[in-house]
DNA sequence: CAGATAAGCATATAAAATATCATGATTATT
DNA sequence: AATAATCATGATATTTTATATGCTTATCTG
């Protein structure tokens, strides 16, 4: 129900639809969008419904082994090579999305943790997510004028 | 269609209905969802229907003078004190969304456009917006429980 | 006015998410 | 082992959010 602390994966309880939904997500290399995950499912537990997936990925990402784009409504693997799920709560990430081919890249630093921190206390606002969304384009979809963006 | 341009108020074209949107978004101190725009819209143009509302809110974007909230899918007037349609394109706001209450407010520094423009440039990415989107729980929801968190 | 362009209207439907209530499984405790 | 408490799942329906499509009207420009 919280997310941003420290989940250690001996203490996960990764069931048979978490873990079909964790590895659909995964093994996609863009953000994947909720009935899209259900048809993948459902190839696996024919009787998944919408309610199977959308509890499955609330589990995954109150873990931080998923996130929310909210900018596309899709959910995507974290690929930070320091995983969320072992990361410092009080780090912030960024995920830059391309709004041409969906393309997302995550990156993080000191400097942006501390200034967002700083930005944040001084409004009192309490981050939640440690999550930073930014639309764009990506380097190529930025760079083709405006054709089919689908990569 | 583009955003983050400067933009001049003389130029806009501000028929009836995204004149009407635009005073309702304005008329609310938090984001102001589209179906409830829509209701409010149809006190005043009783025909309007959801494309009505979603096309004003195209336009009114497109020229800076709302955002979406994506964490929301809501709607708000742009409340920085320099306004951004005023503003320099290349300077990042961030948003920090109350996820208790919807409260939102909208921050900007030299640090942080300079930050994100850097990791930007690092992957080649061109940030469309300038908006960035922090959730979160505002000063209030923070300290109370996990009670109602309407406000 | 002719032709082009932008804006609006109306219907229908798609896409995304959740509410609700019932059922089953797991574990803790007695 | 029986009981209760908790967590997870199943199943149906509905709500919320957004867009596609085709047609019509207004406005601008020469």
């Amino acid at each position: 129900m919280t997310s941003g602390a420290k989940v250690s994966l001996d203490t996960l309880n990764l069931t048979a639809s978490r873990r079909a939904v964790l590895d659909i997500v995964m093994g996609s290399n863009k953000p994947k969008k909720a009935y899209d995950i259900l048809s993948d499912l459902q190839k696996v537990i024919p009787h998944a419904k919408p309610p199977t997936v959308y509890r499955a990925l609330e589990y995954l990402i109150s873990n931080n082994l998923l996130h929310r784009i909210n900018e596309q409504n899709a959910y995507v693997y974290c690929q930070q090579e320091h995983k969320c799920y072992q990361d410092h709560p009080t780090r912030f990430n960024i995920i830059f999305t391309c709004q041409g081919c969906g393309e997302i890249r995550e990156q993080s630093n000191n400097v942006l943790t501390a200034v967002v921190s700083e930005m944040a206390a001084e409004l009192g606002f309490k981050a939640d997510s440690k999550m930073i969304e930014c639309p764009g384009l990506c380097k190529v979809c930025a760079e083709k004028p405006a054709e089919d963006a689908n990569a």
